[in-house]
DNA sequence: CGTTTAATTGAGGAAAGTCAAGTGAAGTGG
DNA sequence: CCACTTCACTTGACTTTCCTCAATTAAACG
C-alpha cells in the first residue's frame, strides 16, 4: 500500500457534484463544507503517483477510496488477450476506489502527475455511519458518476467513428465547463491509444476521424492534444 | 402522474443489492428490515403497468421513483433519428427514477405486467435526511448499479457479435442467479430487438449471433425466449 | 543530435449493417 | 375451432465501414 502523508488541516477531500433533484445548469458544485472538510482531513493523507503510475489493481482488496486533488487518472479493465478498455476518465475533485464484493473493479493508473487523498475504508466507514449529509453528498456523486457511465454506453452503442469521437469531444468539453474551466480550447490529457480504448475504435480509426472533423471544419486542431471546436452545430448534428 | 392505491401493511419496498465492502459470493441480499420496509410503505403507493406501457419520459420532471415488485423494465434513449439505445434493464428488487439536474435521465417501458411501489421524491428525501441506514442501502445500491453500467460499456466495446451476445448471455444468467432464480434455463424477458439495442448491433445480427452460437454447440435454443447453455467454457472463452 | 515513442497514412480484407424476401408464431374474429 | 392477420424473427445478397498490417512521419526525450 502506498504511505503518504497527514492531510494539511484546513484542507481536505472534496465532493463536486449535484444534488440530482435540483436543477444546476451542468456546473457541479462543491459540497463539502470547509468543517466537513477539515474533519475528513484527519482520517486521509495526501499521495502523490507520477505519470504513469499504477494506484491499484482490478481485484485486489479495497483498503481505501481516493479523491483526487490534481491530475487525471484512468480507470480500465484488462482482457485476457491483453487488449485494454477504459472504464473512465477521473479528474480532480473525483472519487475513485469503491469496490465490489470488497475488491476494485477496476485496475487505475495515473495519466498525469496525481496528487490525491487516500482515505482508508473503516475510518471512512465509521464517518458515514454518523453523518448522514456526507452520505447523501457520496449518493450525489454516485448518481453522476451512474449517469456518465450510461453516456459512455451510449456513445459506444454508435456504430459511425465520426459521431464517436464526437461525442467524446462534446464529454471532454463538458467536463471542463463544469469544472469552471475555459472552454475556449479542448484540452486532452490522454493519448490516442487511451481514446480508442474508451470509445471502442482502434487508434488508427481515432486518428482518422479527427482527419475527417477537420476536414469538415468542424475541428481545429493545434496540436495532437489541444483543439478548437470550430462548428458546434455540425459537431452536434454528427454526434446525433 | 400515475396514481396508485397506498401500500399494503407489513410489506413496502425492497433495496436488494450488496455492501461493497463485504464479499457475498454474488448473491445479492435484502438490506431492509422489515420494520424499515412497513415505515416506507407508508410513504409509497402500489402502481401497475400493462406490458409496453410507458412508466416516464426522459426529460420530464422526476417527482417520484420506484421500486419494483414484479415485472421487467427497460431504461432506454431515443436519438432525434429515432433510433433507441436501452440502458439497462431493471428486474424486481430494483430502484429506477433517479433523475439528473431534477429531471428523469431516461425513458422507461414495461417489458411485461410490472407492479412497483412508487415513492415520491419530498417523502423519499426527507426520509433520508433521518436515516443514515437507508442512505447507505442506496449508495450499496448505486454501486451496484455503477458496476453494471460499467459492465455494460465493457460488452459494447467488444467488436464480435459472437462475443457481445456470449457476454450479454452471462450477464442475464448472473441476474438471474443473484436473484435466486434457478439457473438451468435462461429466460429473456426482451424480445431480439431489445437486446439488439442494449448490445449495439442490428436484430438481424442478434438474430445470426444466436444461430452461431447454437451451430458451435454453445447454446441450445428451447423457444424464441428460453434457452440452455450447454458449453460453459467455451461460453466464457468466446465473451473474453 | 540520435533514439524511442506516438501518431498518421495507405492498402486489403473481414465483419457487421442494410435492404428485401420469406418463415414461423401468436393472437383475432368469424 | 379454424382461417386470417399481424408481428417477430430468420435468412440471403450486397454494401459499407472499420480493423489489421505495414510503412512513414512527427514529436518527445535523453
Amino acid at each position: 500500500m502506498v504511505r503518504g502523508k497527514p492531510a494539511a488541516a484546513g484542507q481536505g477531500p472534496t465532493i463536486r457534484a449535484n444534488d440530482p433533484w435540483i436543477a444546476s445548469a451542468g456546473k457541479y458544485h462543491q459540497l463539502l463544507s470547509p468543517e466537513k472538510r477539515s474533519r475528513l482531513s484527519s482520517i486521509a493523507s495526501v499521495v502523490r503517483f507520477r505519470k504513469g503510475a499504477e494506484i491499484y489493481r482490478q481485484g485486489c482488496s479495497a483498503n481505501a477510496v481516493f479523491s483526487i486533488v490534481s491530475g487525471v487518472v484512468k480507470a480500465y479493465k484488462t482482457r485476457p488477450d491483453g487488449e485494454e478498455h477504459i472504464a473512465e476518465f477521473l479528474f480532480p475533485d473525483d472519487l475513485f476506489g469503491l469496490p465490489e464484493e470488497g475488491k476494485y473493479a477496476n485496475s487505475t493508473k495515473a495519466l498525469t502527475a496525481v496528487t490525491a487523498f487516500q482515505i482508508p475504508v473503516v475510518a471512512l466507514r465509521s464517518q458515514l455511519s454518523k453523518d448522514a449529509a456526507l452520505e447523501f453528498h457520496v449518493i450525489c456523486k454516485l448518481c453522476q458518476e451512474l449517469r456518465q457511465a450510461q453516456q459512455h454506453s451510449f456513445l459506444l452503442a454508435r456504430r459511425q467513428a465520426l459521431s464517436k469521437v464526437a461525442m467524446f469531444l462534446q464529454l471532454i468539453e463538458r467536463l471542463q465547463a463544469a469544472r469552471g474551466e475555459r472552454t475556449t480550447d479542448i484540452y486532452l490529457p490522454m493519448n490516442r491509444s487511451d481514446i480508442g480504448e474508451y470509445v471502442g475504435m482502434s487508434l488508427e480509426a481515432v486518428s482518422r476521424a479527427f482527419r475527417g472533423l477537420s476536414a469538415r471544419g468542424i475541428i481545429k486542431c493545434q496540436d495532437r492534444r489541444h483543439l478548437k471546436i470550430t462548428d458546434r452545430s455540425a459537431l452536434e448534428a454528427i454526434s446525433v
